[in-house]
RNA sequence: GGGCUAGUGGCGAAGUGGUCUAACGCUUCGGUCUGCAAAACCGACAUUCCCCGGUUCAAAUCCGGGCUAGCCCUCCA
């Protein structure tokens, strides 16, 4: 069965073939650093990065490369509001980035190249496209000749004629209009205002426009044309389909096979944005105490193309889903040693890395299937909650009975599969070391006999108590039959 | 006004010509267990997939029309 993807540029699904074999070249479309990232950008962020790791679980060589934008408006206002610089600003927020991502077990990139780090390649891209005739200066800045590219609107769909009916009320207002030799071009380099940051160039100081950057940084990064172009469907217009504009007539090749795009994460039906103020940080959604894998989820199970809406009903469904999905990965630490296998100890036990699992048996297959189906996450989800569940069926009966009837290697399977497929779609949990547990041993026996007690006398108030009163340490008891409590970890 | 998507149970969400009396998760309600619980397990919860037509032996799935919603056309993941 091969991969199937949905291109944005042909608007159908197609077979994913890599323009050289076993490898991929990945472009992400990352973030302007001029705020914490909200729950819109964890969501284009995790799916990307799902699609990374299921290509390399394909087999793909994959090479991930992440833009920051740093030069932009809105970085330079806000320095300009706290009396800072762009530079400040920007990095502050790049480090912002790196603390929240790995928060969400987001893998990093293999380079993160950053607008100011790329003038040369931008300065060269201009060159080459006003060379060429794309690309003309206008009293400091240097716009781009939307004319003279007859393919322009190939991505998003659109014709230039159908786009002036809605463009009335923007070009009017453009202070730009009157250089353009056009109202659809659109700046490459912007001329140096008094105060602001600015680079030199043969077109005097100033600075690059908004889309040069990642043609440039793509070209230099990775070269002239890329297996897959991905970001946030916002960007489908005018962000890439200028890059294309920018790249294709410089290079003479299309600059990506495949571009993929996310859906938004919408708040009252209504995009996650900015601008709205009806945006929720990364950050701050965490803090609450939302684990990171639950909003893993959240966003895993909805299909990465369809809007997905952030409620706290939503929230909560996913807190508790979570549990279930955790217990099953949980399992070997817990009952691995109970069950006999004898690499509990090892210090790779549990490394997803390290395991091998059958790729033939029913859940993988499945799994793959899914994912192959243009990266259908929550069919993918669906086999990891049947895998988790059995586990926990059998992790009870085991802390009930003591023992199971289920063979100890099938359940060691089972359980390796459902951690390496997890891996995939980047959830992972650990067991958290005891070390909470302010109680002893044998402090616990004795509550338990002190409840024991309690209860023959049918003094339930005391005994409930006694049962309350662990449960808030962290100690969970389970009465079984023949009046025996045993207890656990909660 | 133009372009693009989508509308499936109480909620979220897969499925895109027959195996669908519709996966999976959450919630709710019964039952088992228990002094009562918790956990877990068993079971129930859409004969139906926005509406109206059409194609077909067969449609949630294809076609036409309608209604509704979201995204883009301005900075945006």
């Amino acid at each position: 069965m091969p991969l199937k993807l949905y291109n944005t540029l042909t608007r159908r699904k197609e077979v994913f073939e890599s323009l050289e074999p076993g490898k991929v070249k990945m472009y992400y479309c990352g973030v302007t650093v001029y705020d914490y990232c909200h729950l819109g950008h964890a969501r284009a962020c995790i799916i990307w990065d799902i699609a990374r790791r299921y290509l390399s679980w394909r087999g793909y060589d994959v090479r991930y490369v992440q833009n920051f934008t740093d030069i932009d408006d809105k970085i330079l206002n806000r320095a300009k509001a706290e009396g800072s610089t762009m530079q400040e600003v920007a990095e502050r927020f790049i480090q912002a980035y790196f603390e929240d991502m790995a928060r969400l077990n987001v893998m990093e990139a293999n380079e993160y190249p950053r607008a100011t780090h790329t003038l040369d390649g931008i300065k060269r891209l201009i060159h080459d496209l006003e060379q060429k005739g794309y690309a003309y200066p206008a009293s400091g800045d240097v716009y781009y000749s939307v004319r003279a590219f007859p393919e322009y609107g190939k991505l998003s769909g659109r014709k230039l004629e159908d786009m002036q009916a809605g463009a009335g009320g923007r070009t009017d207002a453009d202070p730009e209009a009157t250089k353009k030799k056009d109202p659809f071009d659109f700046a490459l380099w912007k001329a140096a205002k008094p105060g602001e940051p600015s680079w030199e160039s043969p077109w005097g100081a100033g600075r690059p426009g908004w889309h040069i950057e990642c043609s440039a940084m793509v070209r230099d990064r990775l070269g002239d044309t890329i297996d897959i172009h991905a970001g946030g469907s916002d960007l489908i217009f005018p962000h890439h389909e200028n890059e294309i504009a920018q790249s294709e007539p410089a290079t003479g090749r299309p600059l990506s096979r495949y571009w993929l795009h996310n859906g938004m994460v919408n708040v009252g039906g209504e995009k996650m944005s900015k601008s709205l103020g009806n945006f929720t940080t990364i950050r701050k959604l965490l803090d609450s105490g939302l684990d990171p894998m639950a909003l893993r989820l959240f966003i895993l199970q909805a299909h990465y193309r369809k809007p997905i809406d952030f409620t706290d009903e939503a929230i909560a469904a996913v807190q508790n889903s979570w549990e279930t999905l955790k217990e099953g990965l949980l399992f070997g630490y817990k009952f691995g040693e109970k069950l006999g296998w004898t690499d509990t100890a090892d210090p790779f036990f549990g490394d997803p890395a390290a395991m091998r699992i059958n790729l033939e048996s029913d859940p993988v297959q499945r799994f793959q299937t899914s994912m192959d189906d243009d990266l259908n996450t929550s069919g993918g989800v669906a086999v990891l909650f049947e895998l988790a569940k059995e586990l926990r069926k059998e992790g009870n009966i085991l802390t009930h009975e003591g023992k199971t009837e289920a063979d100890a290697q099938t359940l060691r399977q089972q359980w390796q599969t459902l951690v390496v497929l997890a891996e995939i779609l980047g959830l992972a949990a650990k067991p958290v070391e005891p070390e909470s547990l302010k109680l002893t041993d044998s402090e616990i026996t004795a509550l338990i006999e002190q409840r024991q007690i309690a209860k023959q006398a049918k003094n339930f108030a005391e005994s409930d108590r006694i049962r309350d009163q662990l449960k808030a340490q962290g100690i969970v008891l389970v009465d079984k039959p023949g009046g025996v409590t045993e207890w656990h970890p909660g």
